[in-house]
DNA sequence: CGACAACTTGAAGAACCTCAACCCTTGTGG
DNA sequence: CCACAAGGGTTGAGGTTCTTCAAGTTGTCG
């Protein structure tokens, strides 16, 4: 049940057994609705959460309310893995849209994880997949303009919906708001409108209701400076 | 011999045991000179680096040349642990610094994490504290401007060498140069230096020829939205 | 002392933000 | 079915922040 959603973040593969033991271990298949907090940051945190269906981000506010994105979760994410090792997080776990997830407490993963060592490798692995996506933001942020950075999440996001069969390349659902691209791009709401408008007009994206539309993928990618190296994707 | 170098990345303690056989997993004591790519991105690594001595820093560099880092690394850190799980970075790893680091063979690190389930899950975490700092980044660069931003890379920075003993809260060793600052920080050189005097003229905090002296940490804080609990720090 | 790299400053312009108004869609109650 | 409210999207004008380019200045090392 669960082995079409772990298709983007695996390195090598996973046993029968492994799988089984995986699905076991389920907890409880749980639903929320949108935009809601899921695990507060800074308190003692008992579970995990594989991402079943919906998108949910991280991220944190800073002292004027202004947000941050600091990750964006699609279907096949076990989104906050990290509260497994660090007990405690740094930032707070929304969902984006209703969303479903299978629940997993911390003992099951620790019983997972002294039984199956590949389960243990590969959850790590997995967590480390989330520290190279937030590299290549922070280059993003830190090296592209506004056009840039939006260009680099549509990309992004293209990308990682493709490896679990949530897009075929040309367009595929992002249901989120200009002003969530402007959390997650450090620009302001008004002006994410004008440079969606701009990757509009050149023809190179558009974005409405919820919708991408790649127009010219080589574009995006070029002014994105996007290269999927850093998913390390299984499916090319 | 290596146990001093541990104390900023810890969730808990290491047994005598677990010291020991880590300090006999070393593979060698390495050092390269300043300025130098230390394990390039892209390429399969077969080693990991425990910073004895000396600043490292992981970067990646953009289509025009311009150059994003993505952590500064001081002494005490597992340079690029992140390796063992996933073989290939996605990113450079270079000396700021003429570097002492102690070496580790990946296979030394798979016995170990096989004969010390505890070692394994130390390891975990540190590479978790990477993503953690990754994410506080990534709001510098998303949600301050370049005087936070640069007040932010002082503040984080003197917290994490008080952990190892490296900084008394007023004045520390930050051997780098304007440009490197600016690399950190997603902004010019120039700017860099503008900003530099700002902070100097304030009496916040001053830099000079890689010398940080810190004139008023509150304030340092506050410019930075600086809060230490990222860091996971055990010394509070 | 000379050469080189790093640092510093000024001026002009580009990118992005702020504020304010307006539009368009969607949902709701009469 | 219409009126209207509410929220998100769109546009314009003007201001701030940061960049770019170019010209010094300072410090270091042979």
């Amino acid at each position: 049940m669960l082995e079409k959603f772990l298709a983007g973040r695996r390195r090598g593969e996973l046993s029968d057994g492994e799988l089984a033991a995986l699905e076991a271990s389920v907890d409880a298949i749980v639903e929320f609705p949108a935009r809601q907090i899921i695990v507060p940051h800074g308190k003692r945190v008992e579970t995990c959460m594989l991402l079943l269906e919906g998108f949910m981000t991280r991220y944190m506010d800073g002292a004027d309310g202004e947000r941050q994105l600091v990750a964006l979760h699609v279907p096949g994410d076990f989104v906050d893995l990290h509260s497994f090792p660090l007990r405690v997080l740094d930032h707070d776990v929304g969902s984006m849209t209703p969303v479903k997830v299978a629940r997993f407490t911390h003992e099951a993963i620790e019983r997972l994880i002294v039984e199956f060592p590949n389960l243990a490798r590969q959850m790590w692995f997995s967590t480390l997949l989330d520290a190279a996506m937030h590299r290549e933001w922070i280059f993003r942020l830190g090296r592209l303009g506004a056009s840039g950075r939006v260009a680099h999440l549509f990309a992004e996001t293209e990308r990682r919906l493709r490896m679990v069969g949530l897009s075929e390349g040309r367009s595929f659902a992002l249901p989120l708001q200009q002003s969530d691209i402007a959390s997650a791009c450090g620009i302001t709401p008004v002006h994410t409108n004008r440079v969606l408008r701009d990757l509009r007009e050149r023809n190179v994206v558009t974005f409405s209701r919820g919708t991408v539309r790649i127009l010219d993928l080589a574009q995006l990618h070029r002014e994105a400076e996007f290269d999927d190296g850093y998913l390390y994707p299984s499916d090319r």
